[in-house]
DNA sequence: AGATATGTTGAAAAATCTTTGAGCAAAAGC
DNA sequence: GCTTTTGCTCAAAGATTTTTCAACATATCT
């Protein structure tokens, strides 16, 4: 499996996203400020480096520009938010992508999928689409389908469906969803996810006469084949 | 096998623990209070800490903190119900989960193993399914099935069928199901077990016509082969 | 038979889910 | 730049289901 390489000084987000990125089964690596990530991208052989553009030391610009140097390997960049220049300035130097933090890991997880499959498929950017029944997702056009009647949805409304479809026939907790749908700062009591469900159902389930999602009660939601 | 330390100053949940995690083949060590824990977490080469967050002396989000600044032993922590800022103080501080108390202890130790399996790096166990002749459990979907027949079953249903069929031909005293399937605040007299039993008789070896759960009087109940 | 343990039931209590509307922020349109 | 529209979030009310309690019935053992 891929090998990944952090470079992040904040512990917390480091944590998190190394977590997450072991559960894909992804190899990882971290390096807390700017002059070891520029090592370890160098010479550990990684293929991927998720780089964030506030470091002490050396900051994730300069560390991108000397990476490019020597190396082709993709490059994924945290930005604040709204900073807009640095978006910029990343993207000049060689960066593949970037992510505004904070972001909802599926996003995240989404990006190093394409950025992973750029480098390895040139020739099949096989992006591949989900179906269950006979409703269909275009990961790529990012619509979803009702037997050729397309579906509306708005972006957190896709993105919960795709994570449902994603793990089909599994219970999903609302905790689940939002720690991957929703920012990772996000906290605490409240039903965001209930009324998105909701959403959904309008616009499927009520829509088509199907029974697409199933609540277990107590536990979370399903979407099952 | 690992070796579990829990910092709980509540003497009765600490022995519970305790033994709990012993009969799950843990080694199981205690601290009373913060500064104790904090030691032994750092000295004892634990792999797993449980860390109430009210403590005397030192609280627990500060002892995870100090944890967290020499070691990435797994922590979970115990917060009291609806303590939604302990909560994010505790993740934030670096914790890897955390429950509310009280808990129903089957919770922790799956997510014990959760956490556990997540150093090792393995790839989550896959959830296996759950047989017993003709009913079948899916853990995912926390579904039951008597020959493709589907079950519907409530939570405590679901769960205290599981933790039979997981102790199959091993007689469970009302008391060990207390345990594991309610809180541990749970005690005195009741009779919720025996209700229950009665209504997982009602879907199953009524319905089917089966003899699936059986008494064992003064003892308690079994499910066998 | 008497004593104890278990089974059954209905109804109260608690927990959980659904639905709605309003406030706000971001995006789109003019 | 200003207005309008759309999307997101929250909170509260209403609806539903689950869980618990407790009274009574039945079974088992000595």
């Amino acid at each position: 499996m891929a090998k990944i390489l952090i470079v992040e000084d904040e512990l917390k987000i480091a944590r998190f996203l190394e977590l997450e990125l072991k559960h894909e089964g992804y190899e990882v690596l971290i390096a807390g400020e700017g002059r070891q990530g520029l090592e370890k991208a160098l010479k550990e052989n990684v293929d991927l480096v998720i780089l964030d553009i506030m470091l002490p030391g050396l900051n994730g610009i300069e560390v991108c520009r000397r990476i490019r140097l020597e190396s082709q390997v993709p490059i994924i960049m945290l930005t604040a938010k709204d900073d807009v220049s640095d978006k910029v300035a990343g993207l000049d130097t060689g960066a593949d992508d970037y992510m505004t933090k904070p972001f909802a890991i599926e996003e995240l997880l989404a990006r190093i999928r394409v950025a992973l499959n750029r480098k390895k498929n040139k020739k099949e950017p096989k992006l591949e689409n989900l179906q269950i029944g006979d409703l269909k997702l275009n990961l790529a056009s990012r619509e979803a389908y009702y037997k050729d009647d397309e579906i509306t949805l708005t972006k957190k409304e896709y993105e919960l469906l795709e994570y449902l479809i994603r793990n089909k026939n599994v219970v999903l907790s609302r905790e689940q969803m939002l720690n991957h749908v929703w920012d990772y700062e996000y906290f605490g009591d409240t039903n965001v996810v209930d009324v998105y469900i909701r959403y959904l159902r309008q616009k499927i389930d009520e829509k088509y006469g199907i029974h697409l999602i199933s609540t277990v009660r107590g536990v979370g939601y399903i979407i099952k084949d």
